[in-house]
DNA sequence: CATCTAGGTTGACATTTCTCGAATCAGCCC
DNA sequence: GGGCTGATTCGAGAAATGTCAACCTAGATG
């Protein structure tokens, strides 16, 4: 039985999450907002942002850690934490295939972060 | 020595700020992911999203600190720390009026936050 | 001016986070 | 099997964060 990367199912966040009436419509229940700062919170780091528009981003939709790496300044280890990070979060998958481990990025929970913050229909821009 | 050292604005993000490819559609560019973590991070705190929450649906459109601080079990000086780093981050503006303090959600910059995490185009969910 | 209240600032502490080097695990190829 | 490469986990140290108690500032009111 090989066993694959998905680890945890700790994933704090899922496509069922009653994450999505607008923060400015009405006020956030507490344990929304529990469940739901972990993801903020894993973007509001330059590298994981960077990292989840690059896997977002990439052709197939899904990044190699091998061409991630590179990219930053930083050891293979730290990356490796990001992006578990990441996963734990619940804003990515990773698969492993052969050699190399892919992430893919759930865009289903980023779009649900995506109305949390949209304004419903005020003074969205001026 | 000149004092030139400060010029360090820590607003980090404005209306200004060219934060809003979708971050599915194209590479994030390292000073853009540096100057949107920050907001990013604000908001993964629980108490902080409460307290964004809070003050985006409050009924004119701002919130007063002595609405704000009882709706925790949290001191006085840690809800006004929270409200600095929302401030700090651009999501909020503060205003005083008498003996109050008055804050009031900058969503334009929720907007952009928003239009940044929303997978630009048909993607949303496959 | 004295005093009271609403918020903010300072200083301190415990906890968490970021980063790395070393070790480990998972596949591939000789 | 033995060795090689890619990626994760482990352990540790430096830095940032969340929280509070104590103190200070801004306005209102007597």
């Amino acid at each position: 039985m090989p066993k694959q990367v998905t680890p945890l199912p700790h994933t704090v966040l899922g496509e069922d999450t009653p994450c999505c009436p607008p923060l400015a419509q009405q006020r956030l229940p507490a344990e929304v907002a529990t469940a739901l700062a972990p993801a903020f919170k894993a973007l509001g780091d330059p590298v994981r942002l960077q990292l989840m528009s690059m896997i977002a981003s990439a052709e197939n939709g899904e990044a190699c850690v091998c061409d991630l790496t590179p990219a930053f300044d930083l050891s293979g280890p730290t990356i490796s934490h990001h992006l578990r990070t990441l996963r734990e979060a619940g804003l990515v998958d990773a698969e492993r295939r052969g050699t190399w481990v892919y992430y893919r990025a759930r865009k289903a929970v980023l779009s649900q972060l995506a109305a949390l913050l949209a304004s419903g229909g005020g003074t969205t821009a001026a």
